[in-house]
DNA sequence: ACATAATGTAAAATATACTTGACAAAAAGA
DNA sequence: TCTTTTTGTCAAGTATATTTTACATTATGT
C-alpha cells in the first residue's frame, strides 16, 4: 500500500521526490516506489530517509 | 555492529534463532547475521521480527 | 564424559532491491 | 499558452539480501 506519511513527511519538508532521493543516496525512482508502496526497501535506507526527514522509523514505516 | 537490542530481546522471550527465523519466515542464518550485523535487512523483515518479539522499528532498529 | 541443542560461519545459488536511461503525463510558474 | 519542474512508469542491467547445504564450535543437561 502507499506510503502516505512519507509523502506528507516529504511535502513538509518542501522537497521533491528528486531532492529526497539525493539526500538518502538512491535514485528518484527507488523513492518513488517506496511511496507508492509496490517494493520493500532495506532498513539502512528508511533509516536514511526518516532522519532526512527528521522522523523516526516507527513514524514513517511501523504498521499499527 | 551488533544488534544486541535484538539478540536481547530475542533472550527476554526464551527464543532461539531457530525459533524466531521461523515465526518471520527467514532461515536460521538471516536471524544470525542480522544480529552479528553484517547486513541490512529489509523493512519488512525487520517487522516481522519486531512483530514476533512484541518490539517497534525504534526499540529494535533506530539508530541514536 | 556423553549427548543434544544452539550458535558461528562459509561457499554457491536464487530472489529481489536498486540503478540506468528513457519517455509521457501532470502540476506549477511566468 | 508556453516553459519548466515534478511525478509516474517501464525494461534491462547490476548489486545485494536471503536460501540452501554443510560443518565446526560452544553451551546446556544428564
Amino acid at each position: 500500500m502507499k506510503n502516505l506519511r512519507l509523502k506528507s513527511a516529504r511535502a513538509a519538508k518542501d522537497m521533491s521526490q528528486e531532492d529526497l532521493a539525493k539526500a538518502c543516496g538512491v535514485t528518484r525512482q527507488t523513492i518513488n516506489a517506496i511511496e507508492k508502496g509496490d517494493y520493500n526497501p532495506t532498513i539502512n535506507l528508511c533509516i536514511a530517509i526518516c532522519k532526512a526527514l527528521d522522523k523516526t522509523l516507527d513514524e514513517l514505516f511501523w504498521e499499527y
